[in-house]
DNA sequence: CGGTCATTTAACCCTCCCGTTAATTAACGG
DNA sequence: CCGTTAATTAACGGGAGGGTTAAATGACCG
């Protein structure tokens, strides 16, 4: 599980992670800020935290004993663009044009 | 992890299944020509198509002692729906020029 | 300096994931 | 029937993931 595409799907294969990118949306965020919403400790934020960054979907600055974090959605381009490759597949009508051409084929010889 | 996106990107989050959907792309196979590219057992190949039938990527026919699998990119579409709410962060510019009304605001009052 | 606040690290659970080999189920074909 | 082929289930092991509490770090502040 090296390769950089899975740990982006990783990463947001947690809800909690999901919710934290979904806060970081609306600005950047304290560890504290971040933890209020959940009901786990904040060690467990903070390793999630270390999970998104990680991952490149979050980037981190120190200012005094406060450190926040910052939304970056580049790894989510990339997946999307993984994703971008079955994108026909998901439209219904391409979906069965696409059968019925491949039936011809197979028809043909 | 019971929520329907987080099964989807955990099933998205292992090279090999997406190395399956990939091969399912280009038309159903059985359990044994999905395996045969890989060098992990049969049952391994089993669970992971377990695993993206259960995410609903796939789905699944018998005909004789045959098992086909097939292509569903639904769950695909639903994800990146969710990715969606994050394209505004993907561009440089919108994000320089975010930044600068969120400074312009900051000032203001 | 001492206290306090923000955050991380350490140490420990427990569960789930990914792989294995061996055994089982299911269906075809002589 | 019996043997073969396709696929799954069972049983096991190693390691990663997500949670906890307790201790350590780092920076401010009186």
């Amino acid at each position: 599980m090296t390769d950089r595409l899975s740990v982006i799907f990783a990463a947001l294969a947690d809800p909690t992670r999901r919710a934290i990118l979904a806060r970081l949306a609306e600005g950047e965020a304290t560890v504290t800020e971040l933890a209020e919403p959940f009901d786990i400790s904040l060690p467990a934020i903070s390793r999630h935290l270390k999970v998104l960054e990680n991952a490149g979907l979050i980037s981190r600055s120190r200012s005094a004993q406060w450190r926040s974090s910052r939304l970056e959605a580049g790894p989510l381009r990339e997946a999307t663009a993984w994703m971008e490759r079955y994108r026909r597949f998901w439209d219904e009508n391409f979906a069965r044009l696409d059968a019925h051409l491949k039936r011809l084929q197979e028809e043909k010889p």
